[in-house]
DNA sequence: ACAAGCGGGACTACCCGTTGTT
DNA sequence: AACAACGGGTAGTCCCGCTTGT
């Protein structure tokens, strides 16, 4: 059995992700990760030279997966209409239909977690995460500038606090959600985003 | 014996809320809490019969200071207006004050950071978050209510969760704020909520 | 049993000195520590904050040890003889008392121990052994010079590192009675020792 | 396939026995040796089956090479002179010699090194050692014995001990030197044990 | 002859909580 | 109300050595 060192890798990274956003960082002890991994400690270190490491890891993975799901929402908005305006609310849809159907809280971002603990947020992670943020902020505030000059909203608004709102929601919604042990909150505060860019605009 | 008209339990109290917000519960050992607060471990245990003691103690002084918080601003925004659109508007406002001319991000929130930590989230410990959260649903509602009755919006829309939206704001604006390491995040986010409101029942 | 903080300390003092010796700093694990001390790994981190700590005392109190040795030589010398070239046969003589009748060889010098272990040889440890052998070599030095001027030398030589072969020779016979087994290797070099220093000044 | 015209195995004995002498056997982890010697786990392995055949194996080819030096230093000795008494004289001369010029403390004796490390000094590797020890007092001895009976020394001494002075004071200086960070310790103390076979046999 | 991957254990450091004492 | 001392356990790290493949 040739040893794939790759997939033992990706292994330890999705339960870690997983293990992280339930019990925070500190809490979670590598030897949950090995026992839920089914792998040693030999394993986990020859892949990451140390916790730290898995946590820096952890986010890279995860803002290039943010990465891509922005690209993917943003061709498929562009495919579904030219008007930038209708291209936002699309987006936004789009974003509410993958966490339709949720039968318990969503587990929440990875971002979120790392930022209410100290250790795992030097500069260079929180770098990731907020170019991860202002990468959502540029493709949106693009489209609602384009918004704008066609038809001049009903009140004047900063463009750029206006698409952070989007992630603001999210980032709000997942710890909501949790809290009130309700896994609709998500979809349901992205539908009042939609709205008010909505009613902003037309 | 109070010292410093501070007593140790307060101090305790304050520094570890400080503490967990920025490097979690469990990276925020009884040590680091003994260290800042300039006690030892025996006067630790004589106030609080275990670290998990200490973490519902904190949640709970934190409800009921948001308790005080909600009070504080339904009866302000009451004396300023009788119509219950304008005091809404007035309840975000006045809660926009409180946080302006930050130099820095906000420490957070103690519930945001306790639902990323399952050994905290306890139904006990869940319940009196969700509660906190939901005693602002049910002012705020009572007054989107009857707004709704007097005129009607222009969009139909669910009130709880509109009601929901400013705390969402509030825990997701906490999480923008630190990862862009921006302190206006949240004045910018509430206006914008404020503005939604507004337009909806303008 | 009112708990004696200072006895376990030097309790702890004593097994390290012996299983450091005998076994090297890095081979020596604290548990091996615990078990021959009789005590817990929370006793040893009270009075240690480190193993390292542990080291840096263990040198500082063998260096004190020595003082008191050197001091004690000295006094016993000068009041058997106000010759200084006596006074050195004499010092030589009562070293070798000490170590008269082992019926194994003696277990060797802390200094020698950790001068091969470069983690326990930082600068401030190497102070603290090269002062406690430039403290020999001063007492000898002066005394080695008042000799000279008294009767000139057979031969002409370096006073300092004579005084320091009265150490070397130490450190030496430690080791060579490590290796071949003899415990009586000691009190026969410190007499060569004796030896030369006689045959020079006579 | 030898490398550079010195052997992989050659190379980890080379590093290793630099290493060891600096940090002691057990803080000198394989990993270390790897990295200074350039190779990977699985050439080590192949060479050594295990660390402590490594340690064996260094010692048994310090004690050739040391044997080597013996051979060496006897035969120029009885090139230069025919009288036993100058033969002994010039083999300390000779190795004054050869650590003459040093800029920095010689890194020291790998018997000593073991010696002071247990695990290491199996009786095996301890009959390496005296071995090595007992070579040199052999030939001394001869020597010394023949000086005797050509001309009674001053003071009557034991010859083998006066033989094994000679290790002695390698040993120690190597401590000495390391300690007080003196690179000339050596020579200065072969010099006085010169100085003393000088004077007992003349 | 050597490289990648991993098993399993040992070690240091630290942490939470208790006890005896004041 | 608080402190010194300590019990007992666990976390992260590292390390040695084996296996499989080339």
């Amino acid at each position: 059995m040739p040893r794939d060192g790759e997939s033992t890798r990706e292994r330890i990274l999705n339960v870690s992700h997983a293990l992280i956003l339930a019990n925070g960082f500190a809490a979670t002890s590598i030897d949950m990760i090995l026992e839920q991994a089914g792998i040693t400690k030999g394993a986990f270190f020859y892949h990451f030279k140390s916790k730290a490491d898995l946590a820096r890891a952890l986010v890279e993975r995860y803002a290039e997966m943010d990465h891509h799901l922005l690209t993917d929402i943003v061709v498929r908005a562009e495919k579904l209409s030219s008007d930038p305006l209708q291209q936002v609310l699309i987006m936004v849809g789009l974003s509410q239909e993958l966490f339709e159907g949720l039968t318990e809280p969503h587990p929440g971002c990875l971002f979120a977690s790392y930022c209410y603990q100290k250790e795992l947020f030097s500069e260079e992670v929180r770098g990731i995460c907020s170019t991860s943020m202002l990468d959502w902020r540029r493709v949106l505030v693009d489209k609602l500038r384009a918004a704008q000059s066609r038809r001049p909203p009903r009140m004047t608004v900063d463009l750029d606090s206006l698409a952070d709102m989007f992630m603001t929601v999210f980032e709000g919604a997942f710890v909501m959600s949790k809290t009130l042990g309700d896994p609709s909150t998500l979809v349901k505060q992205l539908r009042h985003y939609r709205n008010y860019v909505e009613l902003l605009f037309s």
